[in-house]
DNA sequence: CTAAATGATTACTA
DNA sequence: TAGTAATCATTTAG
């Protein structure tokens, strides 16, 4: 790049004003001029730094208005493009991100990024039918659940816009500049295209961060939704007698079969493994302190006592579920701790 | 308010 | 895999 310039001029003579400056030339002569007037381009080109502001500005100008510009400029265009953005280009078409596409799907199965409120009551009611809660209080938790979810969803949207509108405006400032600056400086609409998909994508990233938190906040809404825990209903009175009727009656073995777990289930208006853990809960606590219990298995032992003596005077046994060694020879608490329990 | 009671969950065992 | 033991989180009693 230092030689040429030189050699330009040692030939050229006053072809500067020459009318035919298409892209073809059909002979030498054409060529050295189109050459020469390269060399004067390339010549400002190189000492426009050396010069004053105003000094630039007109001499920018100038150049603008040189009829070899816009040849020049697609010239310089295709070197670039043929060489830095080619490669460049190679390493894009990055693949559709699958985390993306989770979060994506995560938040439409959840209603938060679907139509506006059929998605979301669909997915409160699956979520409320996982719970499994025996819909007493249920449309209460229901409603308070849909609440926060279309809160979350409120924030998701007013961000996302948010962030969608910070977008839209970097993209236009930026095409603005690129548009401008390729006044002076090779940038073909296609760099343009590429930078505002750059942008896009980085935009892209921080939606994804967005996405990701408000999956988290579901997921802890949902979990806190479907945690019995965090909001333990006791079970009602007339349940806890069955129960405890059953378990007392049955001390000797307190293990009630899969049928007989169901049957309570049934009386009790709770699911079968609520059956289990009340079972499991009562065993380990009576066993654990067998004297505080004692005045409760009393009391149930007289009950089940009455009930099978007014039971066997109607002869029948229509109560109690499935009861198959009842008080019968088996020690009432009274008269011992039993320990029949492991 | 605190402590006890209680339904559910978890990690482990036979 | 049902059951045990420990533990959690909530409700209820005092």
């Amino acid at each position: 790049m230092d030689e040429q310039p030189r050699l330009m001029h040692s030939h050229g003579v006053g072809m500067a004003g020459h009318p035919g400056l298409g892209q073809h030339m059909p002979d030498g002569t054409e060529g050295e001029g189109r050459k020469q007037d390269i060399g004067d381009i390339l010549q400002q080109i190189m000492t426009i730094t050396d010069q004053s502001l105003d000094e630039a500005q007109a001499r920018k100008h100038a150049l603008n208005c040189h009829r070899m510009k816009p040849a020049l400029f697609n010239v310089l265009c295709e070197i670039k493009e043929k060489t830095v953005l080619s490669i460049r280009g190679a390493q894009e078409e990055e693949p559709p991100d699958p985390q993306l596409m989770r979060l994506d799907n995560m938040l439409l199965a959840e209603g938060v990024s679907g139509p506006e409120k059929g998605g979301g009551s669909a997915a409160a009611a699956a979520a409320a039918a996982a719970a499994g809660g025996a819909g007493a209080d249920n449309s209460a938790e229901h409603s308070d659940y849909r609440a926060k979810l279309s809160q979350i969803r409120q924030i998701y949207h007013t961000e996302l816009e948010k962030y969608e509108q910070a977008c839209n405006e970097f993209t236009t400032h930026v095409m603005n500049l690129l548009r401008e600056q390729s006044r002076t400086r090779p940038i073909s609409p296609k760099e343009i295209e590429r930078m505002v998909g750059i942008i896009h994508r980085k935009f892209s990233s921080i939606q994804m961060q967005l996405k990701q938190s408000t999956c988290e906040a579901v997921m802890i809404l949902r979990s806190r939704f479907l945690d019995a825990r965090r909001k333990r209903r006791n079970f009602n009175k007339q349940a806890t007698e069955i129960l405890n009727e059953y378990f007392y009656s049955h001390l000797s073995n307190p293990y009630p079969s899969e049928e007989a777990k169901e049957e309570l289930a049934k009386k009790c208006s709770i699911t079968v493994s609520q059956v289990s853990n009340w079972f499991g809960n009562k065993r380990i606590r009576y066993k654990k302190n067998i004297g505080k219990f004692q005045e409760e298995a009393n009391m149930y032992a007289a009950r089940t006592a009455v009930t099978a003596a007014s039971a066997s005077a109607q002869g029948s046994q229509a109560n109690s579920p499935s009861t198959p060694n009842s008080a019968g020879g088996y020690p009432s608490p009274c008269y011992q701790s039993s320990r029949r329990i492991q």
